[in-house]
DNA sequence: GCTTTAAATGACATCGATTGCGTAAATAAA
DNA sequence: TTTATTTACGCAATCGATGTCATTTAAAGC
């Protein structure tokens, strides 16, 4: 079953031109006399002639697409930061085709070379959280693909990168709870390797050491899955939960991870109301949660905007750009009932 | 800055072979020497040689890449499906693209004739809220690019279909209400022209007679954007609040809709808790609401693997496929607090 | 030693579109 | 009328890979 359709070479046989007059015609070349482009252009809108894109990246070695490459879709951040590149992306005359890595290397490698070799413009990624190994993208850098990195940027490539001020999140965030009143706070973090999960650990323990609370590391768990496989949110929450000295709060590192937790708590507090908690988030719907979660929240679609804004920019810049810097972005916390004393 | 890699041209020119050898080597035929396929092999290793697929699409007419059109991914049954057509996908060699059309028509049109003149040998779309022409749709049918609809499908194009029973989720989930003594029972539903919308009214209609219950106009609500725009939502309640004699529980037609009523009749209900709730939804959250949300569920993954599967039968069919099926699924209705007397 | 035959490789067209260069015919200038 | 200059178009190469159809080379057969 194949999808057939009308080319130049139909245009020229039909009206005895060649196809460069026919192509030229459609170009509207000062070359062609007034007539043959009419005759052209009126024989190619009957038959509804569109010129084929695959033969035109492979001539001008440039497709007009961009290639997203994320975790998740179910992720509320990149769905958001999604909306943000397209909107960019469309105002600019590009389309953009999107991918979900599943928080997998493997799936990474694949869909990043596969978008790579089919000719995308440029890359706007953000790397899943079995990704400790950055070949796949360093080999496509070198070879001056286009690349951004956004969110869970990669530090040791030199490209524009747009992040949210992580560490100033997990400060503000641990800060507004030792403000509460809380003592105890725990951190439930992801995968130890990421760029990020670094950041909003030092952003929780500079808090703590800037009121001069002890840092305890058993208060520390990190999820090497993000939070993708449920089980491992739970073993961190009931380790935490068997400390001697329990934990009064908890600071999510990430997404998956708050609203995995989120059942965990919510049944413990229903036996023993005592536990306080809030994290990174950007679902829309934490208000309708019971208790209402207190979230830290990124500005995603800014973040997607302003990612998709460099990328072009690198695209569509004559000569190799040298100077790149990282744009990073406040993220806002939102105090609700879950971080009531 | 434009993105080099190596050809076979490169290869040829290095090892003094000509292009045809050089591909044959590659492609291990017999026709070529042991010798001269170890040199080849060698040398294209070295230079890490990848096939260009561009140029394979043009050559060959299919790129063994599918295109995914949704209205959004924030819908997790959208997402969900997507995962399940991407398990597919992967399996049998295949890529997947995805694109949303935001719920917007245009949006809709520019994606698919994207893809189709991108050589995706395939398509599996869910139509957007807007779409009530299908011209766009029936042009590449016409021209026999494979096509597959799922969730919100297009009755008058003749191919394969994947859907829920909507009519018996609509139905079941009015009579779960009418059992617990709801007696004016409304219904806020996706736009009137959306077939899926129309089952769902039916079933909720058929419910109501087989029990009795006369059926009134005023109860049933459209929201001509699915519940994109929050305000849509808030006007379907309040105008359902204000009536004389107002509803005791309400039935939702769609995922968006149902997240976007939850607020509203939250805050109602707070005041004086009165209406039972209840709606199509795929949220992986529900439980954590206060109520707990009553939901029809649909197998979405499941649903997204039978699309591409028959996608892709359509695909690597010899001959054109005549007899084409709708396969339909049954939705599940999960009771929960939110429905409670 | 000459012919047959198989093995190994190269030349070239193809997919669809663009573009530099060449050229015939028409027009203008000398 | 002759030469110069437009005008309007066609030829052919190109992009990367495949595949058909030669062609070369060498070994085998008589």
């Amino acid at each position: 079953m194949k999808f057939e359709s009308a080319t130049i070479k139909d245009i020229a046989l039909k009206l005895n031109l060649s196809k460069s007059t026919v192509s030229r015609a459609l170009r509207d070349s000062y070359e062609i006399s007034n007539e043959t482009k009419k005759l052209v252009l009126e024989y190619a809108k009957k038959i509804n002639y569109r010129p084929n894109p695959i033969a035109l990246s492979l001539k001008e070695r440039r497709s007009h697409t961009i290639g997203i490459v994320v975790p998740e879709f179910s992720n509320n951040f990149f769905s958001q930061a999604i909306n943000g590149m397209e909107s960019i992306a469309y105002s600019k005359g590009y389309n953009v085709i999107i991918t979900q890595s599943h928080e997998s290397y493997d799936r990474e490698v694949i869909n990043v070379e596969h978008m790579a070799y089919r000719s995308v413009d440029g890359l706007l990624i953000s790397v899943s959280v079995e990704t400790d190994n950055f070949d796949h993208l360093k080999k496509l850098h070198d070879r001056r693909l286009p690349i951004v990195f956004f969110d869970r940027i990669v530090e040791e490539i030199d490209t524009y990168k747009v992040v949210c001020d992580n560490f100033k999140g997990a400060y503000d965030a641990t800060s507004h709870l030792i403000k509460k009143g809380f003592k105890n706070i725990a951190h439930i973090a992801s995968a130890e390797h990421l760029f990020i999960t670094q950041k909003r650990l030092e952003g929780y323990r500079k808090a703590l050491e800037d009121h001069n609370i002890p840092i305890q590391p058993e208060l520390i768990k990190h999820c090497v899955h993000g939070g993708k496989i449920s089980s491992e949110v739970e073993e961190a929450i009931s380790s935490l939960l068997s400390l001697k000295k329990k934990p009064d709060a908890i600071l999510s590192g990430g997404d998956r991870i708050t609203t995995e937790m989120l059942p965990f708590l919510k049944k413990f507090n229903a036996l023993k109301n005592k536990i306080a908690y809030m994290g990174f988030s950007n679902s829309d719907l934490t208000d309708l949660f019971t208790p209402s979660l207190s979230v830290i929240r990124q500005p995603a679609f800014e973040i997607g905007q302003a990612a998709m804004e460099q990328l072009i920019k690198i695209i569509e810049s004559k000569r190799p750009i040298l100077d790149f810097t990282t744009q990073t972005f406040e993220s806002s916390i939102i105090i609700k009932e879950s971080t009531k004393k």
